[in-house]
DNA sequence: TTTAATACTTGATTTCAGTCAATGAATGGC
DNA sequence: GCCATTCATTGACTGAAATCAAGTATTAAA
């Protein structure tokens, strides 16, 4: 990242390595005070906007090496909750140590900046699939998403176990549990992967990208709109 | 901003105004080298990113006092196009001396991070939008936050000019045209608001508020998993 | 083990918003 | 000025996904 290793050596040491959590497991709850962001280990972190009744809104799936809490730099206060999927190890960083840190270290404030706007752009990501893509689009585009985050972890690309609920994929991509049910059903049906509970198996990744990008009834975005 | 009258002066010496651009304008496309930061001063700007057939995606309203480009720091390449509205005042802002500057002015260098944090939230909310929201409550919010950024800048809340057009409109909320037109007669024939093509005057803004959070039919989200 | 609770799947039905189609109003170009 | 084009509205119809409902499988608890 284009830091000297006496750099990566001042950014390791504030930088604290906690007890694994446990399913169930809340890193933060939405207003508490914003002191940490918190770096994925191993396992997975769901992060969630709770409403009054119960009910929620699943912001996001957090795989290892990803980050989690920018969202609360602003306010000085989280404003969703984040909840441990399985059991998982999770750094914590004192957001204003490395606030200092980073006007000490411009390459390290560089990576800041980058970090937070490719987060914006994540969020462009998402906010697309949910204004333009119909049901299939979605999951598949969830699927290669899980998929290509493994892959860059070393983990495999196409043989991964999905650590959140049909309910939480549903909710996460704005559709309802029976509708994500059914498309995991139909895709096994169509040969593109195997699915047996969490366990899945992706098996043709072409078609699966090729429905990623509405291209799959010849020619893309069929609809003029799009 | 907790800036002193230096540090502002500094900040000041780095921003270049430039002359009105005009409907139509492009700030900068898809694509495009990343340079500058951009400021609304006066008039308006949407962003959205173009697809290959001449559809697009409208991925915001920029308003004045509205910073465009943050999206683009990670890439250096902008991911979107931003084209003008009507005839607006846009002020430069050449990313690289804003991050030299940040880092000899640490409440300059906060500021920016807040700046970042707070544009992830807004995607935030807009993605709760998409997920979850009908269309209805899609179009109340998106008036109400007009009505509130208008607000906030000494502009009258409750009549102003809508620089988009409908299909504008309902690219951005995920919806058809048709939709938001007869949304716009309903809410005017339900005594909610005045409209005449783009002149919006809102008269009931508490049932407005009521319907962004759907609280229209007795009690909070009747849809459990919500 | 048995029981209870939760998660998942599948089918039948409904509904909200999209699509298609037609018309009218406003804007821009010549 | 007129004509062309784009924009907005309204109605009729359709369809994708939500809801409702029932049943099965899995996990957790006693």
């Amino acid at each position: 990242m284009g830091l000297s290793p006496d750099d990566v050596e001042r950014l390791d040491s504030i930088v604290k390595r906690n007890r694994p959590l446990h399913r169930g497991d809340h890193l933060f709850r939405e207003g508490d005070g914003f002191r940490f962001l918190y770096v994925v280990t191993t396992g997975s972190v769901k992060t969630y906007t709770p409403s009054e009744d119960g009910g929620e809104q699943v912001l996001g799936f957090h795989l290892p090496g990803e980050i989690i809490g920018l969202d609360a730099i602003q306010s000085e206060r989280h404003c969703c909750s984040a909840r441990v999927l399985e059991t998982s190890a999770i750094c914590e960083i004192p957001f204003d140590r490395l606030e200092e840190l980073s006007s000490f270290i411009p390459s390290l404030q560089h990576q800041m900046y980058r970090l937070l706007s490719r987060e914006i752009g994540q969020d462009t990501e998402m906010l697309m699939l949910l204004a333009k893509k119909n049901a299939e689009e979605r999951l598949a585009t969830f699927l290669l998403s899980i998929s290509g985050r493994l892959r860059k972890r070393g983990f495999s690309a196409t043989d991964f176990y999905l650590s959140m609920s049909r309910h939480e994929i549903g909710n996460y991509l704005g559709l309802a549990v029976e509708t994500v049910s059914r498309l995991f059903t139909r895709f096994q049906d169509d040969g593109l992967l195997h699915v047996e509970r969490k366990h899945i198996q992706l098996i043709d990744l072409v078609r699966l990208e090729a429905m990623v990008n509405g291209t799959v009834n010849g020619g893309p975005n069929h609809r003029h709109w799009k």
